[in-house]
DNA sequence: CAACAGAATGTAAGCGCTTACATTCGGTTT
DNA sequence: AAACCGAATGTAAGCGCTTACATTCTGTTG
């Protein structure tokens, strides 16, 4: 069963035929591999030598018990689909890697339900720390988190709206913004397409502001100029045909992002309207898309990345310390694009 | 320390304190929780209202530790930002959810070195099953992948390539149709822009395809028309530009992927040179890009949310079963769209 | 009604690792 | 040379679960 250095052949090596190979107990191994506690440099590399024969890694199972740590952490995003999350994803993922903390990523398609069922998931998957997508969650999905004292994060949200720990931005604020500039310049029949608001309030927030905006300036936003759909570009396009067909005809379409906003672009372009000299078109986000369309898409540049890696970087830290960190904010800003153009029609 | 009903307070509840409460022993539980085994109905009722009154959690390492499986499968790609691989991926993920299997992501940025530190650090993890893109890896990465026994897909590439469990399509194939109708509408003079080929065989075999297909009417694809980038709209743009400001300038340029097309527009559109009337350009992928861009482009569909999906399918069927299934080729499909238009300018 | 078979449940031995605590080792100090 | 001390290492007790095997029910059969 066992040949000379004691490997026994078929199964994997374990912790304690390693210590056997290199002449040790299994804890001076335990305490070698994982750098923890006082090791001879000499009986380190003993150590090594007997793992790399062996061929041995940490059985995942024994380890996670022992020690009850998984670096494991956990994400719950509504859809990879969507470059915003997967360019976040991406670089939570890169910044965890470097901790040698793998991710577990699990989608809601923005469904409460399918994120509490996910959220179960990762949790009995025993992961060491969670990244969720906005504020909007059954008080159930917070009891769990709360029970099983998992550091979580949230991102996306506007941290003042927050009693959790989050890194976002001002959602609403941005909005406005877009809609004061759109305003300024010279446009006064606004519509706009959000995405749906019913449990995303990233989405209920840039509606609000641009809301807000628009009556700070004595305008109004008429219930058949403000379209929920899905964030695809087949829902913009149809939006805004819906919107486009019908006289009177609004000057300037605001989106709720940029998907959307180029669906706006196509349904435009089909129906022999101009962009931008005919109708001013934003979005939000600024993905890649937003430049790789005609013409490119004024639109509010959001850093995903970084609240991807500052997601990383904070649980990380939560974790290690046990302290529970601050919430980040990041500034947005406008990107002026062609497809925003100041209103050369007098309108009266 | 314990309350009338058994619970530990402070700590979380353990299989014993289930089976305390349920008035049975552990096993009963575990077999009632797991349906591994037949347990009388009003058993594993009872169980079910003590895991629910004490909140009960199996523990993931103790899970893991005796049954020897994670439920728990690992995916390495490039990038998540790149949306073919991210729409993979989101299928890959729902599909696995459904058996209550959970993924791992890892990233490698199309490097055989990050894939194979990722590979180590998911096989560390524990995962039952892989799912990785392409067929070129180190030879070293394979012998761990044969050593641990573990499952595993590829997606992408060609099955007719590979003798493993294979997912994918035939790239070159793909390519030379692309190439074929270029030529069929007229063009003569053609430049590529390519992904970067080294350890990348999807790339190989598209520009592979695209030779092929040229040779074999009499044509050739010249040095300084055939670029290498990465799969970036910048890259492509600036591959473009490149090829676009030098005389002679082909009257149409064959893109590796979406992105690249995109990138290939813009550089057009900057330059003045219309497209499709003075350049056609191709795509490949098929992405929601390719009909946000104007000209929509002409490219070639792939089924990548199929290609997850199957994986997923796959994968399980492989674990569970233990029988190692048979690799799955897609057809893809061109699509015509208007970024490729016939060659009007008679070329003596 | 005894004998028996299959269903339901219990008992307890691990799974492979970490870590508190105990022990040994090799100098230093007195 | 005895006493002492920190560094290095060893011992062994769990971590919480699954599951082979043993035992107990329960209903059926001759």
């Amino acid at each position: 069963m066992n040949d000379r250095n004691g490997n026994r052949n078929g199964t994997h090596p374990k912790i304690e035929d390693v210590a056997r190979l290199a002449g040790v107990s299994t804890a001076t191994v335990s305490r070698a591999l994982n750098a923890t506690g006082r090791v001879r440099e000499e009986t380190r590399l003993a150590v090594e030598r007997a793992v790399a024969e062996l061929g041995y890694t940490p059985n995942f199972g024994g380890q996670a018990l022992a020690s009850k740590r998984t670096n494991t952490i956990g994400a719950i995003i509504p859809t990879m689909e969507n470059a915003i999350f997967a360019r976040a994803l991406q670089a939570l993922q890169e910044t965890l890697s470097e901790s040698n903390v793998t991710l577990l990523v699990a989608t809601s398609h923005y469904s409460p339900q399918r994120e509490e069922a996910q959220l179960r998931s990762l949790l009995a998957r025993g992961v060491d720390g969670l990244a969720l997508i906005g504020i909007y969650r059954s008080e159930i999905a917070y009891r769990l988190l709360d029970t099983r004292r998992v550091p979580f994060v949230i991102l996306w949200s506007d941290p003042a709206q927050s009693t959790h720990v989050t890194i976002g931005f001002d959602n609403q604020a941005a909005a406005s913004d877009v809609a004061e500039r759109v305003i300024a310049a010279g446009h006064r029949q606004i519509a706009m397409i959000s995405g749906i608001r019913d449990g995303n309030d990233r989405a209920e927030a840039r509606v609000a502001g641009v809301a807000a905006a628009m009556q700070a300036h004595g305008l109004v936003l008429p219930n058949n100029w403000l379209i929920e759909i899905p964030y695809t570009l087949d829902d913009g396009e149809q939006a805004a045909r819906q919107i486009l067909t019908k006289t009177p005809r609004p000057t300037a379409i605001v989106c709720a992002n940029d998907v959307i906003a180029a669906g706006v672009l196509r349904a435009a372009r089909e129906l022999d309207i101009d962009v931008p000299s005919q109708l001013s078109v934003t979005g939000f986000d600024d993905i890649e898309l937003a430049r790789a369309v005609s013409p490119p898409l004024s639109t509010v540049h959001v850093p995903h990345r970084r609240i991807g890696s500052t997601a990383a970087r904070l649980l990380m830290d939560w974790i290690i310390t046990g302290n529970r960190p601050n919430s980040v904010t990041f500034p947005t800003a406008f990107m002026a694009r062609e497809s925003l153009q100041r209103l050369e029609v007098a309108v009266t």
